[in-house]
DNA sequence: GCCAACGTTGGC
DNA sequence: GCCAACGTTGGC
């Protein structure tokens, strides 16, 4: 079982639309590096699913590979903005897996949240310049991430009950 | 909207 | 194969 952080801007796909539609095909990634991590990706590896280009950008749930890596649907679409001339079906150029749903976090974990977390700084997320949208994590990483995730349902639930007991 | 980082393209 | 120009990503 391997571990992996994907981004998407959620005003193009958020963690709200894969809940909604419980799995979806990844397509559009136009990255050799991002579609080789891809090709090695197995049913039932876990995702961070991360927002970027959001406001918090962070990891905002946990979804997981559901279909191993086919070509992407999109590279043969004329009318795409993914279309790639070059590609065909019999070589085709990019692949993509599907992914579903699994959770999403009641509170976004921020990009902020993790650069504080000093067990997370050679975190690839963190590192200077890392544009790669789809990459691996480590399993270490990943659980505390998690970690992070159900401590914050715990505060915001505590934030709430103690807001009703002032309105009492 | 700015801009640093970095991948890709194409001329040579 | 080098590298300048250009495009994209994504945080701020």
């Amino acid at each position: 079982m391997k571990y992996w952080l994907m981004k998407s801007e959620p005003d193009v796909f958020s963690i709200d639309n894969l809940k909604k539609d419980k799995t979806t095909w990844w397509e559009g990634v136009r990255n050799y590096q991002a579609r080789n991590f891809m090709k090695d990706m197995q049913v039932g590896d876990e995702v961070l699913f991360y927002h970027s280009n959001a406001e918090p950008p962070g990891v905002a749930g946990i979804a997981k590979v559901s279909k191993l890596a086919e070509p992407d649907a999109a590279q043969f679409d004329k009318k795409s903005e993914y279309h790639d001339p070059k590609a065909t079906k019999e070589k085709p150029i990019w692949f993509c897996v599907q992914v579903a749903f699994v959770e999403k976090f009641d509170e976004v974990i921020s990009l902020a949240d993790l650069r504080g977390n000093d067990k997370l700084q050679d975190m690839l997320v963190l590192q200077k310049g890392s544009r790669l949208s789809v990459q691996p994590v480590e399993k270490k990483h990943f659980d505390l991430v998690k970690k992070m995730a159900a401590a914050s349902a715990r505060e915001s639930a505590e934030r709430k009950a103690s807001g009703l007991k002032l309105k009492q």
